[in-house]
DNA sequence: TATTAGCACTACCACCTAATGAGTGCTAAA
DNA sequence: TTTAGCACTCATTAGGTGGTAGTGCTAATA
């Protein structure tokens, strides 16, 4: 193969091609790659040798950029649109690149001020944090931006009430660790009192309290299925209300912020892409799967072009992480762009905003 | 004026013109303006007198409908984009058009059944009830849809909890007779026992069910001010910790749903306008300011081009109208889309879907 | 052997031109 | 009062041109 001689010393030592981590460009090359992606994210135009050969620090000629270019695209790093036009990073350079930001950059002061804004006002629920948080996410990135609201099964229980609203409705207020308030109702045949749902509800913080959803579920399942517990008559009634109001109806929500950002962005203006992006963002429980995976992974996770599982999205890049309570994970905000995004600052941006937006929900937890 | 001969009987015997209300066009011009303006929603494209006469059922000449056209754009209810185009109905064009749908016209059975597919699930609160209403408004429409969330002001008390969840916090829960579930969480000085917080809530709702909040925050405010409740500890203790909690902090919030739809419109997309109209969405305040109107009037609210008061939506027509819980006007609901938008069907749609919101929202609530 | 200069070639782009066609207004005839 | 006819306007389209930014290849150079 042609590009070989491009490889570095560790990969033509050891032979291993092809699996991207391994593959290691020689300094020349990668210069010229990281040159071309720079630039590119800069001006979203293909890349020519003589514009790179002004740009890039080391003099070399056009020439013989062009013959770099020309490996790089034989081993699928560059593409070009049309025989004479500059060359285009492909998914493959951005993961290089990306791979290659070692040490991460760090949010200009200016920007950081911003970020620090949110949520002074002391009312503010979590979701409202949570919006704020978005927003501010997408006015900086200029992209479309999404957080998930705290996971209903993972998160533990602080406090249950359970309040008569009328002689077959139940309004049911659960309060997580994390200060969400969620509240439902739920209907019953048998009106209770309020006194006989106070002792229920006793009954249940004491139970249940510092217990996640989901093992709540599987303890009140467990009492369903013993027989001994049936003859106990509060027991037996708290647990067939507990039930209901543990039953976890809302499938886990997100937030949206900014789209109409995107179709601004010169990237997408092509009629055809704009129509899947609108289809790919109300089509929200695909993008909820990429926010719950990001969620069981540490630090910032980021998908580029076909990297994310949604193909609608697979002309976009993701850049994902968590953010938590002290040390529990309760959810995850991003940010979709363009796979041409300036991924330093993005990223960075990314995790700056949920570091203030962790340490912003801890503050008003119950831990 | 040359168009004088355009206006029917009652408006030249009268003599009274300028006023839109009396201005009666003859029969042909008005046929001839509104085959125009109902071709021009069709197609989005200028109409010329050729096409026009084909299209129209009489048969009148090429000629003779230009001289009809001519007329009507001197009185201003056609222009021109250039010399050899088309004619385009103006603002005032479709206000006519509108005035003059006298029966309005119902809706197709197959468009009744989506609508009637709101909200099945029990479950749901009222705030999942207008998500889906004004989703599945953008849905039909393809516009930008907007509905206003209960207002708080206006809403009436059912039921007042007041819960104890640390030292210094009070989760207050106020559920409405329109069936919304509101909470916040209010800081205090003093530590207080649950059970003084029971009393506390129970005399609030004994006091004040069935008050609306704005009824309730001036009577709070007299009793602060009526020096003889000063030495009742519990009603001291009361009225303060009730002010905290009817305080209302947040200012009225509203739900956007399909704005994607309108940047997808070909009437949009000049980049200026695509501009300004994600700005105007961004600035809601405006926004619910149209809303807000729109729920002080009976029956649907049409704003055609300037006649709203936002200037970044001085391109759109708006068609806004409330939803209620039996009598009571809650908020309202409707849709941003261009003037050329197809008045008929979409009036007629956001009159049905407000309709069977109203229906679905009272059936829950307590009154 | 690696680099570079030179050259022929390609394809987009911006510009111009001419032809087309859908529209108008005006006038005179029906 | 209506309409046919005609001259005119102007947006749109297609074809043609030159310029430009890029390429690949080859031969000369360091």
């Amino acid at each position: 193969m042609h590009g070989d001689f491009l490889l570095g010393k560790k990969a033509a030592v050891t032979g291993k091609r092809g699996l991207l981590e391994d593959l290691v460009l020689n300094e020349r090359a990668q210069l010229v790659l990281n040159s071309i992606i720079e630039n590119y994210i800069q001006s979203s135009e293909p890349i020519g040798s003589r514009t790179l050969s002004k740009s890039i620090g080391v003099t070399l000629s056009p020439a013989t950029i062009r013959n770099i270019m020309s490996d790089l695209a034989e081993l699928g790093f560059l593409i070009q649109t049309h025989t004479s036009a500059g060359r285009v990073p492909t998914d493959k350079a951005y993961r290089f690149y990306v791979n290659s930001l070692s040490t991460p950059s760090s949010v200009p002061e200016q920007i950081k001020q911003k970020i620090t804004l949110v949520s002074t006002e002391q009312g503010m629920q979590v979701e409202g944090i949570l919006a704020e948080a978005v927003h501010l996410l997408a006015d900086l990135t200029k992209f479309a931006c999404v957080v998930s609201t705290p996971k209903a099964s993972v998160s533990r229980l602080q406090r249950i009430e359970l309040i008569k609203i009328s002689e077959d409705r139940i309004l049911v207020i659960l309060v997580t660790k994390a200060g969400v308030v969620r509240d439902k109702i739920i209907f019953v045949k048998d009106s209770h009192s309020q006194d006989f749902l106070n002792s229920v509800a006793s009954f249940l913080n004491e139970k249940f309290k510092n217990h996640s959803m989901q093992e709540i579920r599987e303890k009140i399942h467990q009492y369903l299925v013993d027989d001994r517990n049936r003859y106990h008559d509060l027991l037996a009634q708290a647990v067939r209300l507990g039930k209901k109001a543990f039953e976890l109806n809302n499938p886990g929500e997100m937030l949206i912020d900014g789209q109409m950002n995107l179709l601004l962005d010169s990237h997408f203006h092509k009629q055809s892409s704009v129509r899947s992006l609108i289809d790919a963002f109300n089509q929200k429980s695909e993008i909820m799967k990429i926010l719950d995976d990001s969620m069981r992974q540490k630090g910032v996770h980021i998908f580029i072009g076909i990297e994310n599982d949604f193909e609608q999205l697979h002309g976009c890049s993701l850049i994902m992480t968590s953010y938590r309570n002290n040390q529990n994970v309760l959810g995850s905000i991003g940010v979709v762009g363009p796979t041409s995004m300036d991924y330093k600052r993005i990223i960075s941006i990314v995790e700056y905003t949920a570091k203030i937006l962790s340490e912003t929900i801890t503050e008003r937890s119950y831990d």
